[in-house]
DNA sequence: ATAGGGTTAG
């Protein structure tokens, strides 16, 4: 008894220090040595102290063989304490074997072990043992149906956790609070919003949690306003926020595009003290850095000293969705260099942020990345990989990830078919699409994307017409996206008669990209009439964006109304909007070099000049003449070609002849789309330096080889 | 003992 005294722990204070959870303290341990319990005490106390208070699994296996030898495992209460902690310290085949050795199962002990299961994501162990419960002939009570609805919720359909509900009305459960939440979130979970908001109608009583499954639930079934909506709601209730619900709130202005009202949550986020909760600033970074706020974002990533895994890759996907591919891709390297494991969201986060860098070989270093980790069968991924060789203007490589993977799913045929699209191989992408209906695999909303731009982008007519009607044929309605593919492919061949009466007999508004389809196609056709109309409903829909006005600038230039061209200039003058800067980069030796218009900055400079003027007499030489149409301004001809000559495009062209050897195929990008004039002049380039030429462009892949361009002459 | 959240591909 006198260690007892020693230690200053009386029997008293032994609930206490089981809730604080400390360390079975030494005083304990040594109890567990002796061969019989002080009579005074309660044993059962006593272990109960001991089990809770451990914090690693072979205190529990101490404890556990002392009551062996005591003789407690009777004891029903004791047992089910054991399989509760040895679950919680991450045992759960231990707790089957403690479970599987009591024969008197109370249901207490049943939800202890469907607990353990549902905890540790094993969710089919979790259902099974729930139905032996059921067979046992022991009544589930309110607390075994959480552990089993969430064992539900993930599962890929709704058909158990429909019968599981069943079961809660059998029981009598219906206006349990904690049970009903369950019921909500397996709605939510498994996509079925509505099934789930008329559930929630008819509830009683709601906690903050039965209001996050709801607003988490319409946010990841892409409804972020009606999940805002609710959030008012759930205010006007006066129901107080926690963290967590602010977690689905973040995502949603984050999905909305509304950083304003994000960054006012912020603000109140910082009144109520949540703002060092860790999780929340992972929503936080994430909804910065994918609202263009990369430096704020950085920050908060920056303030923790060992970031998770998900702040990881809340940072590396918000660069690269906000655009910044090379921080995105450092910051990819940096998690690399620390040795952080990265899982297959890291990882495709990073391909996605190789593709929107462009540099092919830096495309190879990913792809041998992925070959070496554990997602080189990943579908994701892959389907990632494919679209990241064809944004890096290799379609071979991106077939041969194809190929090689094993579960292609409609996602990965889409993106194979898309990538076919972006290259002008219309035949390619419309074969595929045979081959992936023989997969019996169905197409969906997506892959008629790919296709349709893939008609688009090779003049296919009549089988992009096709198409578009055949999509009724699987179910799926025609987007916006879809519609403006048709118009397009109208207006390109110069139906643009035809494409105008199919805009008016739209069932859904038509929105900027379809008036913006119509617009390109009267400049290609010169439709001035057609043209101003598609214009000006540009300009209300879209008044910010100076793409259009240039569009339409360049259709007057073309007609040579250079008083329109300059009633244009002053409109956009008079709207505050600067004209983008036209750019192109050009890779070498792994590296991106920039050039814009008339760039003399480069230090070789010089030579990329004289190689210039070199390439552009030996052009004259063979015929070529300098289009102006895609000139602004009214200049005198020997301007137009000084303006012509010193495109980025050509900048870039020349420094790649004098800085890659002879044969080599040039890889360039462009922020825009292609001039006229460039188009053509790198067609005869690629003749007469015997090079191919890949061009990215704003839209899509040019390859200039032997003065032609894959595109046809048609973008 | 219970339920809710955050990061991926076209």
């Amino acid at each position: 008894m006198r260690w007892i005294a020693k230690t200053n722990l009386c029997f008293k204070s032994i609930p206490a220090f089981s809730q604080r959870r400390i360390v079975v303290p030494e005083c304990l341990r040594r109890y567990l040595t002796l061969s019989s319990c002080p009579p005074e005490w309660s044993q059962d106390a006593v272990f109960a102290s001991l089990i809770d208070g451990s914090t690693h699994f072979s205190h529990l296996a101490g404890v556990h063989a002392k009551m062996t030898v005591l003789g407690l495992l009777e004891n029903s209460f004791l047992i089910t304490k054991l399989v509760h902690a040895c679950s919680n310290l991450g045992d759960v085949r231990y707790a089957r074997k403690l479970f599987d050795e009591f024969p008197l199962r109370d249901v207490f002990l049943w939800n202890a072990i469907v607990r353990g299961y549902s905890r540790h994501d094993m969710f089919a162990d979790a259902i099974v043992m729930y139905s032996r419960m059921l067979c046992a002939g022991v009544m589930p009570d309110g607390f075994t149906f959480p552990y089993v609805l969430k064992a539900c919720a993930a599962l890929p359909t709704l058909v158990i956790g429909r019968r599981v509900h069943g079961q809660v009305f059998r029981h009598g459960l219906e206006s349990d609070v904690f049970v009903q939440n369950g019921v909500v979130a397996l709605y939510t979970r498994c996509g079925d919003t509505a099934s789930a908001r008329m559930l929630f109608d008819r509830l009683g009583e709601r906690t903050v949690v039965t209001w996050t499954s709801l607003i988490s639930g319409y946010c990841q079934n892409g409804q972020p306003v009606v999940a805002l909506e609710l959030f008012h709601k759930m205010r006007e209730d006066d129901i107080y926020p926690d963290w967590i619900v602010l977690v689905s709130v973040l995502r949603a202005y984050s999905d909305i595009e509304d950083l304003e009202q994000g960054k006012s949550l912020h603000g109140c986020i910082i009144k109520m003290g949540l703002e060092d909760e860790p999780d929340l600033l992972i929503s936080l970074t994430s909804m910065y850095a994918k609202g263009g706020q990369v430096t704020v974002a950085r920050t908060f990533f920056d303030r923790m000293e060992k970031p998770c895994l998900i702040l990881w890759n809340a940072m590396i996907s918000g660069y690269a969705r906000s655009g910044h591919g090379e921080e995105a891709v450092e910051l990819f390297r940096n998690l690399v260099s620390l040795n952080v494991r990265p899982d297959s969201i890291t990882v495709s986060s990073a391909v996605l942020a190789c593709a929107l860098v462009g540099l092919l070989e830096l495309a190879r270093w990913m792809d041998a990345f992925v070959c070496q980790s554990d997602y080189s069968e990943d579908t994701i991924v892959n389907t990632a990989l494919i679209d990241m060789y064809s944004k890096c203007g290799s379609i071979q490589l991106a077939r041969e990830v194809f190929e090689r993977t094993e579960n292609k799913d409609v996602v990965m045929w889409s993106a194979m078919i898309g990538g076919y699209g972006i290259h002008g191989k219309g035949q390619e992408a419309i074969e595929l699409y045979r081959a992936m209906k023989k997969a019996g695999v169905h197409p969906n909303d997506v892959t008629f994307i790919g296709l349709l731009t893939a008609c688009n982008h090779s003049g296919l007519l009549k089988d992009g017409w096709h198409l578009f009607h055949h999509m009724r044929d699987y179910g799926i309605e025609p987007r916006h996206q879809h519609y403006s593919c048709v118009v397009d492919l109208l207006g390109r061949a110069g139906y643009l008669r035809e494409a105008y009466s199919f805009i008016l007999k739209m069932p859904i508004d038509p929105g900027v990209s379809v008036w913006g389809a119509l617009l390109s196609a009267c400049k290609t056709h010169r439709d001035v009439g057609l043209g101003e109309h598609a214009a000006i409903q540009l300009f209300s829909l879209d008044p910010n964006n100076i793409g259009h006005y240039v569009q339409l600038s360049n259709l007057y230039a073309s007609l040579r109304q250079w008083d329109e061209v300059a009633k244009i200039r002053v409109l956009v003058k008079e709207r505050g909007l600067s004209k983008d800067i036209s750019y192109s980069s050009i890779e070498v030796n792994g590296k991106l070099e920039t050039f814009r218009v008339g760039d003399n900055s480069h230090s070789r400079f010089d030579e990329i000049f004289e190689e210039l003027e070199r390439i552009e007499g030996r052009l004259k030489e063979s015929g070529f003449v300098n289009d102006a149409e895609s000139l602004t301004h009214d200049l005198i001809d020997e301007e137009k070609d000084r303006v012509l000559c010193s495109h980025s495009e050509r900048l870039a062209i020349s420094y790649g002849l004098i800085s890659t050897p002879p044969g080599a195929t040039l890889r360039i990008t462009k922020n825009l789309r292609a001039c006229v004039s460039c188009h053509a002049a790198t067609k005869f380039i690629s003749k007469l330096v015997c090079r191919e030429i890949v061009v990215r462009d704003a839209n899509r892949f040019h390859h200039f080889k032997d003065g032609v361009c894959s595109c046809g002459d048609y973008w």
